[in-house]
DNA sequence: TGCCGATCTTGATGCCGTCTTGACATCCGT
DNA sequence: ACGGATGTCAAGACGGCATCAAGATCGGCA
């Protein structure tokens, strides 16, 4: 689970900017908040996958943070705290966080710890249903890394996988040839537009009816590719 | 969840005591073991919803109980120990343990985090399935650790195992070279991309009928491998 | 404590699928 | 009809994968 997305709450300025250098030396990627209004927000919008919250919020505990996230959201909450009474734990914990780590705390613990909850929720997402999607008679299931036409397997190359999936991250909009050449070859491939027209070339030919008439997998002239639903 | 059922591992008698009565004063069903191997059998027969493990046991480490247990079972395991430096916590975790308490602790914070492991693990149980597999002439019962072959028990090395394992946890999808060495040696080797490779190679020859033709131990270029199932 | 067997790790090698690359055909708007 | 952009096709390069075997490691047993 790496290059996770991580959710970090906290007022300290100095503190949330050394955690988030940490956070993201290991991979993951960081969004910040410094109240629990912005944190909210950011948890809804961001769609994160665990959340480290520090209790001390100048607007409303973080307690309150907990209570309000989980009612539309389980994702994992590591809470951060300088309070170690032992009811502010139990409090906490009972309020629907998942660790209590209490301040000053080593970084290495807190990663192993936030690892622990990443691996737990991941199987949860594993084995509750697929992030399918349909279009036309293509049915695709990103989780799985599985492609079927009509019920049946297509194989892709990972190439065309990794294209395919680009279409569908932003599915009906238009994606210049430079964005889908960054997220499928990387920053550094960004001219190489001939790459894009092979690689299209063979989707289409797996995926559509009529390679020459894509009814899915649509030319924007002079601008990209677009994936149109159904 | 109260009448939960806790697997209690702890070899001073006192301790053990006194944290039994604490447990089933809040409604738990307690069984108790006070070495490695006898943890591992109860955990097999008694089918716990939890254990708390403590790390200092005679034979063999805790960690060691861990690792051995997270080939077959999801269960939360909550680590006791007097050890607290980091390394034991970071080890600890990353062997598969959900949670670490150093001794001296509070029975109220032990509670209110087996409550929070507990109010996790109910969450997953209801989304997935059981612990016997078949796909092909394979029959595989995770919990009694037994993999048959047209009914032949076959033997599996420890590794091979838990390679079976993961994949089985995520039958179907594709599990990423990174998933699979993270979840079968840890975080830390998750690019010895040929450990995978051999062990894979090892699988398949036990499991496969055409080892070069592998009808379920699946590979995915680029990306990982899968298990296919019937 | 020292030996033995099983298992895991590590390295070398050949192979196969995929990607890249270039030449050429086709389409589109002007 | 023209020029630039897009689509098609096929050949060769490249890198990942499978396989085998030898060295390292660990645990059990005497």
């Amino acid at each position: 689970m790496s290059g996770a997305r991580i959710l970090l709450v906290e007022d300290d300025a100095n503190i949330r900017r050394f955690l988030g250098v940490a956070l993201r030396d290991e991979g993951f990627e960081v969004f910040e908040a410094d109240t629990c209004k912005r944190a909210l927000i950011e948890a809804s919008t961001r769609q994160p996958d665990a959340a480290i919250v520090d209790l001390g919020l100048p607007d409303g505990d973080g307690k309150q943070f907990i209570a309000e996230l989980r009612s539309w959201s389980a994702m994992p909450v590591l809470v951060l705290s300088a309070r170690e009474r032992e009811e502010e734990k139990v409090a906490a914990l009972d309020a629907g966080a998942d660790d209590y780590l209490v301040k000053p705390f080593g970084v290495p613990e807190l990663l192993a710890r936030l690892r622990a909850l990443l691996r737990r929720s991941a199987q949860a997402d594993a084995a509750s249903g697929s992030s399918a999607v349909r279009f036309g008679d293509i049915d695709v299931d990103l989780a799985a890394h599985e492609v079927r036409r009509r019920g049946e397997v297509v194989r892709l190359t990972p190439i065309e996988f990794r294209l395919l999936a680009a279409l569908i991250r932003g599915h009906g909009r238009v994606l210049t040839h430079r964005q889908l050449l960054t997220e499928v070859w990387g920053p550094g491939h960004a001219e190489r537009t001939h790459y894009l027209r092979v690689h299209m070339a063979n989707l289409r030919h797996k995926l559509e009816d009529d390679p020459a008439q894509p009814k899915h997998l649509i030319t924007e002239l002079q601008v990209g590719y677009r994936l149109l639903g159904p």
